[in-house]
DNA sequence: CGAATATATTTATATATTTGCATTTGATAA
DNA sequence: TTATCAAATGCAAATATATAAATATATTCG
């Protein structure tokens, strides 16, 4: 499918999970998150030594543009890929920032 | 590469490369550009029917932040993808909207 | 040089994003 | 129920971004 076939609703959905991944932390958050692994926000918070708060919202926009999926257990709130795709664009933009 | 390894400034990079493409007029932009075609910004321009001053802003983000790079040729300047895998974000990106 | 064409930059306004703190909601166990 | 741990939300200040209009620069041609 070429992009250039894309209606601009399909552009703009497009756009939205790009921005939402584009940001150190969320980029950070999907490189732990390759071959379907599953982390908690604790976990997650505990491994990028961010606040907890910050760590919620940064799941929360990841997930709210379609680029993360959670489960509950328990106490617990288990992110995960929702596409295990998308890792190939955290894998290309790494192998194209060596400037 | 794993992303894991990267340090802060590499994920800032990636970051801001990621920013760049994550606009619905420069996702547009980067898929007329696949397969090493060179476009003016003319002929982007009229393409997508935004102003020239705007395409030109475009187009000038996506070279500071390292996703197009330009060569002048007389009048024209023709744009085109620094580095040909940048295709497969888009690509993926497109993939994976189908919401 | 001056005119025309192509591209780039500046500026201003509007809008959106990031972050941490404080609070709240949800789930489990004593 | 109460205490506790996990996660989400509301808020506000600082920062960043988008857009268009106007202006500036660069190149070619007459």
């Amino acid at each position: 499918m070429k992009i250039k076939e894309l209606e601009p609703e399909k552009l703009e959905m497009a756009a939205n999970m790009l921005k939402a991944i584009a940001h150190p932390m969320r980029i950070a958050i999907l490189g732990y998150l390759e071959d379907g692994k599953k982390l908690t926000v604790t976990e997650i918070h505990e491994l990028l030594q961010i606040e907890q708060s910050t760590t919620s919202h940064h799941l929360g926009i990841l997930k709210d543009k379609g680029v993360l999926s959670s489960k509950r257990e328990g106490k617990n709130t288990y992110y995960f890929l929702k596409h295990c795709s998308l890792s190939n664009i955290v894998d290309c933009i790494s192998n194209c920032t060596h400037g």
